[in-house]
DNA sequence: TGGCAGGGTCATA
DNA sequence: TATGACCCTGCC
């Protein structure tokens, strides 16, 4: 691989793995959009253009310092997928779905925003949790003026934990709204943050996590796996269900079972075969 | 055009 | 441990 500063940003030659349209559509993103000639995203308080040129990618809007302090982190750059891919492919019944999805990279995103994004996602489609997010973004978060127009970076803590309900109500949150009035309180209070997760096992942090109103075991693992690398989280879904039952003749069981089952197989490696898996089964 | 299902969670029994 | 309700809206 080769990273170098152009004109118009920083440009990445021979990156394995790595594939844009996967790793924004399978499920652990929802502040990318498709523009006409490549990605548009709102990341941390930025606006980044991504474009495929010369067999590469170029990071537009963006420098060398940034990109080393900020865009490798948060695209996983520096790991070793190949390595992930052919220790999980040990086992036949995941190599369709990781050929399938063989440019997924789990980003490294903000945890405070997945808290929220994924309390959002519960009982709700794709298309409606991207307008909320969208919704509350312009209504609480702040203007960021960019070269490709203007965008609104995610809300913090403070100005959700002071939001009035009907006004999330008026985004579209519905009986969610609560939920993430009283965890931004929760957040803003430090009684939950990122810099207690980072530091504790997948357990502890678990278990912190499902104090927060709205956040069942599905939606922490999802924050913990995007947010905070404890990347033994496996986030079981109606997709991650239905794609064990055909793949492992898991038909009936409970998701107790099922966590298990993914625990045994995949160990600490669970969150990349859940993408793989997820990326997989949406796309058929 | 109406009705269903949707990246689950919570309360109740 | 198992059901049903739940805001709202894409989508068939």
């Amino acid at each position: 691989m080769e990273i170098r500063q152009t004109a118009s940003g920083v440009f990445l030659k021979d990156i394995e793995h790595f594939d844009p349209i996967q790793i924004f559509e399978c499920g652990q993103a929802f502040r990318w959009v498709k523009a006409k000639d490549g990605f548009l995203g709102v990341v941390r308080g930025r606006v980044l253009k991504l474009k495929e040129i010369d067999g590469g990618f170029e990071l537009q809007n963006t420098c060398m310092e940034e990109f080393q302090s900020v865009w490798a982190q948060y695209f996983d750059i520096y790991r070793d997928y190949g390595a992930i891919k052919t220790e999980l492919a040990k086992d036949d019944a995941i190599k369709a779905a990781i050929d399938f999805g063989s440019g997924i990279r789990i980003l490294n995103q903000d945890f405070w925003e997945m808290l929220i994004s994924f309390i959002i996602s519960a009982n709700n489609n794709i298309p409606r949790i991207k307008g909320i997010i969208e919704r509350l973004s312009f209504r609480y978060g702040e203007k960021i003026t960019s070269s490709e127009g203007e965008f609104y970076a995610f809300p913090d803590s403070l100005a959700l934990s002071c939001a009035a309900e009907e006004d999330l109500l008026r985004c579209g949150c519905g009986y969610r709204a609560r939920y993430i009035k009283e965890t931004a309180r929760m957040v803003e209070s430090g009684e939950v943050s990122f810099e207690r997760i980072k530091d504790m096992s997948y357990r502890e942090a678990l278990n912190l996590l499902l104090k927060c109103p709205g956040v069942g075991h599905k939606v922490a693992d999802c924050v913990l796996l995007f947010s905070a690398g404890k990347y033994e989280a496996f986030p079981l879904d109606v997709w991650i269900k239905r794609a064990m039952e055909k793949l492992y003749g898991l038909n009936g069981k409970n998701d107790v079972y099922i966590r298990g089952f993914a625990k045994e197989r995949f160990g600490s490696l669970a969150g990349f075969a859940q993408q793989y898996l997820f990326y997989s089964e949406i796309s058929r």
